[in-house]
DNA sequence: CCATTAAACACCC
DNA sequence: GGGTGTTTAATGG
């Protein structure tokens, strides 16, 4: 197995050779069905994923275990980095919204890179860096705003450019999946993504969302 | 009152 | 026919 050149592997522009072949020699390939988990809360960090193809759900859970907030996690995406860096037990619930093929890199392989690579410690960075944008929006806007608010919050964090940088303006996204990632009921989220179509913020097709206008719907205020 | 749930129905693949 | 979208009725905070 090789590394890719895609938007998909732009962690590894900065490598040289020898350690694109080190780390593609310890990728491991993996297919998650939809439903099930992918890692849970508790559960030691031994690699650092990345969703090669899929939808993943990451729900974040309070000390007593009650569900706080959902971010989605989408085809191009990785993540997990955190918790290896801080060699800590997983603060999250994974679970696939469908059939998802993954890419796990060791957490040794992971930590050597880190070590060893200025270019893909700074990719981390950046990446860190969007995170972070998130949860601060996160944190600041969960528990408020209506279905609607929330569903455009959820799709425009889903087509974040630097985490998701190979997703297209058409996601074949259920609502279903945007009602998991949004923490809403089925027929709220198709409500909110007709409100949502009506200020040519989208278009609804069967199966699938088209995105117009992301800035919209980052600062969509009902 | 608003949102969720369950159910029913219609529609598209 | 199964998955998905949409509406309606019942239920609950």
């Amino acid at each position: 197995m090789s590394l890719g050149t895609g938007h998909y592997y732009q962690w590894a522009y900065g490598l040289t050779n020898p350690q694109r072949d080190r780390v593609a020699s310890g990728m491991i390939a993996k297919t998650v069905p939809r439903g099930s988990f992918v890692c849970r809360t508790g559960e030691p960090a031994r690699y650092w994923y990345g969703v090669r193809d899929g939808l993943l759900k990451m729900s974040a859970v309070t000390v007593a275990g009650e569900p706080m907030s959902f971010i989605g996690i989408a085809t191009g995406g990785w993540f997990g980095e955190g918790t290896l860096l801080k060699a800590e037990r997983r603060k999250y619930d994974i679970v696939a919204l469908r059939d998802t093929r993954l890419d796990l890199m060791p957490a040794e392989t992971f930590l050597w890179l880190v070590d060893n690579s200025p270019s893909f410690s700074k990719w981390l960075l950046h990446q860190l860096n969007e995170r972070l944008g998130q949860f601060i929006a996160l944190f600041a806007s969960d528990r408020q705003g209506s279905g609607v608010v929330r569903v455009a919050r959820t799709l425009a964090w889903l087509f974040n450019p630097y985490l998701y940088p190979g997703m297209p303006s058409d996601i074949p996204v259920t609502q279903e999946e945007i009602a998991h990632l949004a923490g809403i009921s089925r027929p709220r989220t198709n409500a909110a993504l007709h409100r949502l179509a009506e200020a040519n913020l989208v278009r609804v097709g069967y199966g699938h969302v088209v995105v117009v206008d992301i800035e919209g719907l980052r600062s969509f205020n009902d």
